[in-house]
DNA sequence: TATTTCATTTATAAGTTTTTAAATGTTTGA
DNA sequence: TCAAACATTTAAAAACTTATAAATGAAATA
């Protein structure tokens, strides 16, 4: 029993599929987020699964996955066992706010490499210690622009 | 003829590998990149094939798309045939460039959407009318704080 | 022009990720 | 407790990406 999709739906669903992927995401995350971002009501796994035309096992896998990053939730229908998902009230920010996380891990590789370099102390020590401190320093203002736009964004809605 | 490379450097390429490949890109290029960040010396093709213990084609390759992503530039060096390596003056910013013309895209997508949903006007239009003007809201306030971000960047070096 | 020294392309192989389909768990209600 | 209705896991297949090694192409020099 195959649902039908508009051409507009299909459209959206491929468009973020593709740029789930630039990102170095599951492109099923972005097919699976573009349907609940562009669905007025919860879909279940079968409805999901109807939808997009595929088998339910990795629906169910990538669902629990984009429920941990917080950018899809559960709701309860009552008297129905059906897990059914939607996107969560802001997803765009939150999918942000995981992807300045991703970005904050480079203060650390940063700063270990540049006091290793500095214990180290072999023969390009020093030029290593200045590449990996002007890395640090790239990423700790990346990260304050982050934390203030992740804040504006918030305030505007 | 293999070239010795010290703990800490493999150390640095691996996790730029890593990075890389969590962003979505290729990890050769986060190893070349790593690589000629922490290089005084610019390096030659067989210099950075012999460094990373792999063959020439896809260093040839990647190098190439660094390149034309403005990471790495080629430093001609008199009386010899080689093509020389290094990174580019302000490679993290660079890179940042290029990332923000990828988030840059979803301000299009999301426009395109919203204005097919409007001629459509399908079942569930206004829905998605919606969905797609507060995505495209939220790509163009990231675009500015992209370009803000980029302009402080420079300006504080 | 022929030879040498490079970079680049290509066919193939290896590795990785994603998908399917089927089996297994788990919860609910009769 | 049993059956039904789900979600989840798993083994195998398919698709995709990356790497190798060899061949080709291009440019410089003798």
């Amino acid at each position: 029993m195959t649902k039908e999709k508009s051409a507009l739906m299909k459209n959206i669903i491929a468009d973020y599929a593709e740029s789930y992927s630039n990102f170095g995401l599951n492109p099923l995350m972005g097919r699976i987020v573009a349907l609940l971002i562009i669905s007025k009501e919860p879909k279940s796994l079968d409805e999901i699964s109807d939808l997009l035309e595929m088998s339910k096992g990795p629906i169910s896998q990538i669902c629990r996955r984009l429920k941990d990053k917080n950018l899809i939730e559960k709701e309860w229908v009552p008297g129905d066992r059906k897990d059914y998902y939607k996107a969560t009230d802001d997803i765009f920010g939150q999918a942000y706010i995981n992807h300045a996380e991703k970005m904050r891990k480079n203060i650390e590789i940063a700063g270990k490499y540049a006091a290793e370099a500095n214990e180290n102390g072999g023969d390009d020590a020093d030029y290593i210690i200045e590449r990996m401190r002007e890395m640090k320093a790239f990423y700790e203002m990346m990260d304050e622009f982050n934390q203030k736009f992740i804040e504006n964004w918030k305030a505007s809605r």
